[in-house]
DNA sequence: TTGTTAATTAACATAAATGATAAATAATAA
DNA sequence: TTATTATTTATCATTTATGTTAATTAACAA
């Protein structure tokens, strides 16, 4: 599989999908504070961790007894680095792409 | 599941992949270009193509007994857009998505 | 009509993903 | 030491994904 076969693999799953947007938000975190999401085990959410881990889009850092994530930029970046390769076939114009890259200033 | 993630799951399997890049790089083609691919049967890529088709990331067309099928812009802008919505994160500065905008001109 | 081409749907087998509980590991607190 | 907290690994059950062959549908061509 490719990288961003994998990476997308990774991030297709809802679960896996809102930790990766949280720590986006909120910064790096252990495990612990994800424990209340969908009612999910300790072990099913220690492996999404594992599978985000794996393929590249988040690391770890052992901190005590905990394991705190946090993502990868190169993973975010090669994402939109793939899009914007396709830019000139998906966009009519720079309109939403200069107003979002504006906004995230 | 978010549409995202949606998206994203129909994009993280290889012979979905590479579908995408080949309609984005060649154009709209029907399901019998790809029948060489990876030695799938007819039924197999189908079944791919409808993935892909219900998580909104290609449509389709009927033309005599074939089905071309192309890539929705806004299912690609949409995931540029999500990248972009983090950029802050994960960019140290513009540098390479600035000249990934230049050289797609 | 009859046969061919293009693609899909049906039915089924197998592999992979996902979840749960129990046990293990490691750090900290009493 | 013993108990508690944080997380992971091991097992196992269940669901979902993916592939195959056979049958179906629809458009053409002879």
């Amino acid at each position: 599989m490719t990288q961003l076969a994998h990476t997308f693999s990774a991030l297709g799953n809802q679960t896996r999908f809102a930790i990766v947007e949280r720590l986006l938000n909120e910064g790096d975190l252990p495990v612990g504070a994800f424990l209340t999401m969908d009612n999910l085990s300790p072990p099913a959410l220690s492996r999404h961790f594992k599978v985000l881990r794996e393929a590249g889009i988040i690391e770890r850092r052992v901190d005590k007894q905990q394991r705190i994530y946090s993502v990868r930029p190169q993973a975010v970046q090669q994402i939109c680095e793939w899009s914007i390769s396709y830019r000139k076939f998906w966009s009519a114009g720079l309109d939403r792409l200069e107003q979002a890259l504006s906004e995230a200033d």
